[in-house]
DNA sequence: CAGAATCCTATACGATACTG
DNA sequence: CAGTATCGTATAGGATTCTG
């Protein structure tokens, strides 16, 4: 797997600077590349993985499942897993997550609205 | 310079995301491991070079630099330089970089409730 | 269906040395 | 002081194949 290893200087940085800002200790939470576009949709409801999948065509299953992975280890997302075949998971924001909506929604607005003070040329 | 190139699937799926969602949007624009923290020490003040180096001792110039770079290419940051030796170079928050702070506070509420979350332990 | 495993590349990042 | 240049590494991310 391709995770996330504990050494080299980079991480002991990224130590540094999550202690020093809780600003970056989000970052670090919900910074990866499809993370917000995950939490994005789980913000609309619970959905199963391949729903998730199919929402977010350019994701590969790797990443989704990296993210999602890490979503887990930090809180912010619940799998649920019925033990049947064909397996059916579901993901769904936990407490945490939730009350992420507040900063996505934030972070929403300005990117929307940054976006926009480009194209006005009216 | 190692800067970031506009080829690979990488990029490619970058672009796609950053259109599907306003959220990746503001991530590709802030989601820097230094830019918060940059922005964040901006969000008091304009600043010198050497007054930001001093502030984030973890960062190396390069990625100081680099970062300080995109921010300016996405208009969250303004450099003025005074063409004096030696030299005097001060970094400052655009409108869409004030802007920001909302975002960054938001975050910064968020990631100390939720860093929070994990230690009342009483 | 949901996911694990493997292989590979790009690039982000760090360290260090040099310059106007 | 405020940067640039060069080099090396790590890791994030992609493509593909396989499985309970």
């Amino acid at each position: 797997m391709t995770q996330i290893k504990e050494s080299s200087t980079r991480n002991f940085n990224k130590g540094l600077s999550i202690t020093a800002c809780p600003v970056t200790y989000a970052i670090n939470k919900i910074g990866g590349h499809w993370k917000p576009i995950i939490l994005y949709h789980l913000m609309s409801g619970p959905k199963r993985y391949s729903e998730l999948k199919r929402a977010i065509p350019a994701v590969t299953e790797k990443m989704l499942i990296q993210h999602l992975k890490q979503l887990q280890d930090d809180n912010l997302v619940i799998r649920k897993a019925e033990n049947v075949v064909p397996p059916f998971v579901t993901y769904y924001l936990s407490e945490a997550g939730e009350d992420l909506t507040v900063v996505l929604n934030a972070m929403a607005d300005w990117g929307l609205r940054d976006s926009k003070r480009y194209m006005k040329s009216a």
